[in-house]
DNA sequence: TCCACTTCCTTCGATGTCGAAGATAAAGGG
DNA sequence: CCCTTTATCTTCGACATCGAAGGAAGTGGA
């Protein structure tokens, strides 16, 4: 069952903070709306009449009246995100809050091309939705993630350098032939940031770093994502000194991530010698206190640090939040953290914060759910 | 006579688009603005009555009945706009539509104090005001530019370093006292950006680079004024790579404002045995063809786009925009273009311009205009 | 010249939102 | 236990906005 969802006008934004927690009553909807409490009380009887919120009990009183506390009706809805790897997927089905149902992994060879990739993506939400949710609860929206650069005017892959026959492949088009809804493609380093954001309340501006295999980033402007022309989060492909000079994929010298991310360490170890197959084996070594390992990942921590010196000046976030597999590598942050607070100017540092991701492993399943939601409640 | 503009609701939206020209009937106010038509006739109805807008004329047809031309009442009202530098202060007046009516430059040391420096600045809008306004026309906001970070929450500068005695003054609260009106407070670079983006009508994300006796940045993001936390727009203090080391007023080695910006090719010109006084000098001998003072430029060029790269790559804006007084001389913008271009990925400079500032000399007064205004229709 | 067509603008009834006032329900204090 | 205070929620008249319909004023073609 799938069916786009019958709110309009004030209903969706009333509907939006309470799915978000950030209102549970009429009298919370009304001071964060903007609206009066009059026409909240109005557009809530329309909601829970639809069968979209529902009045369970009391909440605790301010001094006053007890709140008559509204929640999501469980039947509202779902939706159906992915987050797209080279080799696997990582999907899940959320309520309309943005709280997983069921999150698992599949599989999945992005080279094998958009049509099989999604079709496959596709049929795994399907089994999702019949196993886990009630035929009368509703598919609400549609999202993933991909790894590459999307354009955000046509929601097509455009240029992705690890994603062969996708360029220009129209993701979004194909994914509404089959759901007729809203859907939602957007770059995977995005979609963590979309997340994580919503671990940082009061946050209006972050950067999200995600330090695994590769270098990814995503900015959250204002409390919205950025997304310039399609291309922007990138800093992997910044230049950074060295002594020796190496050449990336992408065809230019001494690229941050051929220095710094974990399919760089990967290689450096082999070199001195010390045999790791994946991220995680680097974090074990370092976990184990081998010196080169840590001495490596510090360095690594350092030329991030450095290249984070130009945007942290420049942006002046409130947050530098760190994820990725190699984020749970101690020194990696603390190095960063150093490099930074040493050479950014004092009023960029002052209110900074630069910490270790907060919204864990399904960070880019709960940044789709919290961007589709919008787009759902448009 | 000074006096809070009457607007409200709607009222605001349909002034400002007509104030910046974004549309001059009811019809084109109807497409932008997203109201009704009806609407749009009664709002303008009351507009006219207030003396806030006038008919005039009709315009031209677009293949049916006439549209009969809104313009902004030349009674409407007048903005005092000022930048402040460090021994002189740009000030003017603009209509509500943040064209200039006046502009003029009087000396001021900014070193002297906020109380000295704001009351000559006052005494100066008032005489102003006293000869080239109709004692009939309101002052309906006053903003001025300062060379200094300010918290924008608070409108205080915050730890200036060329602005003695200004640390934590509450400028706002200083002229809100004699001018009970919108006012607002803005470092000069952001308000440069502001003007800026006027001038580049579609574009969302920009970048604006004030290269003169010292380096300032402004960024415009989706269409709107990057802040920050107040510090946002700082590039001059990022680390170039450099075979030598220089110490920067702000304490750090090896600042780009050491190595690129007007003072530092002063200095530098000076070892070399030319004697410069001015930024504009340098501009002279590049336009002399003096080989000395060509290289230099061309090297300063090199190392702020050597900084742009990692921004392009990162913030993926639409134009970034050079101004400031040492822009006038050609080899900048030439060596910046080909460094961003060599080094950024291609997707980041596929639609990127980079282009000389549009907005003149005048492009503070005209952003503090911009965002003067929409204070004054909130 | 006439007429179809486009665009601009206004009129009018339906609907959404607002704010004031009041009803409801609890907390806290004498 | 009653009364005051505080907060929540609803009722109701005033006002803003909408969309449909139509009048007004042009364009362009037969």
């Amino acid at each position: 069952m799938k069916q786009r969802l019958p709110v309009q006008g004030a209903q969706g934004d009333l509907l939006r903070l309470v799915a978000t927690g950030a209102a549970e009553s009429r009298a919370g909807l009304a001071r964060l709306s903007g609206l009066a409490a009059s026409s909240v009380s109005l557009r809530v009887e329309e909601l829970i009449e639809a069968g979209l919120l529902v009045e369970e009990g009391s909440g605790t009183s301010r001094g006053g009246r007890r709140p008559r506390r509204l929640c999501l009706s469980p039947t509202a809805g779902v939706l159906a995100v992915a987050d797209l790897g080279a080799h696997h997927a990582r999907l899940g089905l959320l309520d309309l809050s943005g709280a997983p149902l069921v999150v698992e992994e599949v599989p999945c060879e992005i080279a094998e091309g958009p049509e099989a990739t999604l079709d496959l993506l596709s049929d795994a939400f399907d089994r999702l939705l019949a196993e886990r949710v009630p035929p009368s609860v509703p598919l609400r929206g549609v999202g993933t993630g991909v790894p590459g650069p999307v354009d955000p005017a046509t929601l097509r892959v455009v240029t992705p350098s690890r994603m062969p026959g996708w360029n220009d492949f129209p993701v979004a088009d194909h994914l509404r032939a089959r759901y007729d809804l809203p859907v939602l493609v957007e770059n995977d380093a995005n979609l963590m940031a979309a997340g994580e954001a919503r671990s940082w309340p009061g946050r209006e501006n972050l950067m999200v770093l995600k330090v695994g295999t590769g270098i990814g980033c995503g900015a959250i402007v204002d409390g919205r994502l950025h997304r310039g022309r399609g291309a922007a989060g990138d800093i992997s492909h910044v230049r950074v000194s060295s002594d020796s000079s190496v050449i990336c994929a992408c065809g230019h010298h001494d690229c941050l991530e051929a220095y710094a991310s974990g399919a760089a360490l990967i290689a450096a170890l082999a070199d001195a010698g010390v045999e790791v197959r994946h991220t995680s084996g680097i974090v074990d070594l370092v976990n184990d206190a081998v010196p080169e390992a840590t001495s490596m990942v510090r360095t690594a921590g350092r030329r991030i640090g450095e290249v984070l010196t130009v945007l942290v000046n420049f942006f002046n976030p409130d947050v530098v939040a760190v994820g990725g597999s190699l984020s749970a590598a101690e020194p990696l942050i603390t190095s960063i953290r150093a490099a930074v607070y040493e050479r950014c100017l004092p009023l960029a540092t002052r209110d900074l914060e630069i910490a270790p991701a907060r919204a864990g492993r399904d960070a880019a399943l709960l940044g789709a759910g919290s961007l589709l939601l919008d787009a759902v409640l448009a």
